[in-house]
DNA sequence: TGCATTTGACCAAT
DNA sequence: ATTGGTCAAATGCA
């Protein structure tokens, strides 16, 4: 009788997997038909295998399996868990992390949820593992990795003790090319530097059109175009460059000067918002305003010297990867922040559940 | 003085 | 036993 039940389930399961899986494609195909950008196109990808990789495990009777893929589908899955109380109505929940640290520290290693992305940032200056993304980062250890020639570091919101900010991510220098730093991301931010996209966001409102075009001069241009909520919002940065002038002046971001790095720390956390988040709010985020181009994003880098962008995805083990090339020195610019209002987002579950 | 970084030690996972 | 990740005291810096 219950094994009936298991097994009823479990084709209900196998349904299930088979009908996201089915959708995943069709998603896929219109984001192929869009052509949106890559990293969209690969977390899709990503997902999909995921579906299959269930599918197949219920069919199979494995739960995991141990090949070569399974290893793509377990860091995917690290995201599919996702962290944060994201789905919590309050992003300054302290709940999650406090509790963990109540029970046990170290258990918190195994049972936290992570999300998990890699970023690659070469800096055109050596400067080390000072990266901005827009988040201010508090160092907590270094390690020297067996097999690396360069030690890793590990960095925390600075925000975790004050508002249980779980977000972590890892820097380290590539092997291969030392002016490359990869950087693996975990949780998202539940500080209060997200909330400061909503003031952002207030500001915008102030705009009839609830649309920013800032303008830059020379080089390049850059257009992308964000969806906040139900309020569409444009960001359209031509010629991004300079380190002379602010970017995105218009933005009454908090003081630092961004300089031009930045930029593309920030491009890439939009994207890595977008390309996370959009599938699950489709509506939203696929909207006619909404397009994240990634013929505008992928610049070689020789051509940029003292800017850096997007210049390759791909899906890593640990998750989305990111190529990025980015500059030199780095300041805690806001437009990382520039982010999606959590309260303005309904968050999918799979994604953002938070297990302590 | 307060905050950030460094670094050795500790713990969990493998 | 080895390795990666984290802690926390010591130290540095503005």
């Amino acid at each position: 009788m219950e094994k009936r039940k298991s097994m009823e389930w479990e084709q209900k399961s196998l349904s299930n997997e088979l009908t996201q899986g089915k959708e995943l494609a069709e998603q896929l195909m219109s984001h192929l038909h869009h052509s949106s950008s890559q990293e969209t196109k690969d977390f899709l990808i990503s997902k999909i295998l995921f579906s299959y990789d269930k599918a197949l495990s219920l069919l199979t009777g494995s739960g995991d399996g141990s090949d070569g893929e399974s290893k793509h589908i377990a860091a995917h899955e690290s995201m599919l868990e996702s962290p944060t109380s994201f789905g919590n109505s309050s992003p300054l929940s302290e709940i999650s992390d406090q509790d963990c640290k109540d029970k046990n520290v170290f258990k918190k290693r195994k049972t936290m949820p992570r999300w998990t992305k890699e970023v690659k940032v070469s800096t055109g200056t050596g400067l080390d593992g000072s990266l901005d993304d827009g988040y201010s980062w508090r160092k907590y250890g270094q390690k020297d990795i067996l097999g690396t020639n360069h030690p890793r570091g590990y960095y925390r919101c600075t925000h975790r003790g004050t508002q249980g900010c779980v977000a972590t991510k890892q820097v380290q220098k590539s092997d291969a090319d030392p002016t490359i730093f990869v950087l693996t991301y975990r949780g998202l931010h539940t500080c209060s530097q997200v909330s400061r996209s909503a003031r952002v966001k207030e500001e915008f409102k102030g705009n009839q059109n609830k649309t920013l075009e800032v303008e830059k001069p020379n080089q390049f241009s850059t257009e992308m175009s964000f969806s906040f909520g139900r309020a569409g919002l444009r960001v359209k940065t031509d010629h991004l460059d300079t380190r002379e002038n602010d970017i995105f002046p218009s933005f009454s971001f908090p003081s630092t000067p961004i300089e031009s790095e930045n930029v593309g720390d920030h491009i890439f956390s939009a994207i890595m918002m977008e390309s996370n988040l959009m599938d699950d709010y489709a509506p939203v985020f696929g909207s006619p305003a909404t397009t994240f181009e990634s013929d505008y994003l992928t610049v070689s880098p020789c051509h940029v010297s003292s800017f850096g962008l997007v210049h390759e995805v791909q899906t890593s083990e640990s998750g989305l990867t990111e190529i990025i090339s980015a500059p030199t020195s780095v300041t805690n610019s806001p437009i990382g922040d520039f982010d999606f209002s959590i309260d303005d987002l309904e968050f999918h579950p799979d994604y953002f559940g938070l297990k302590c």
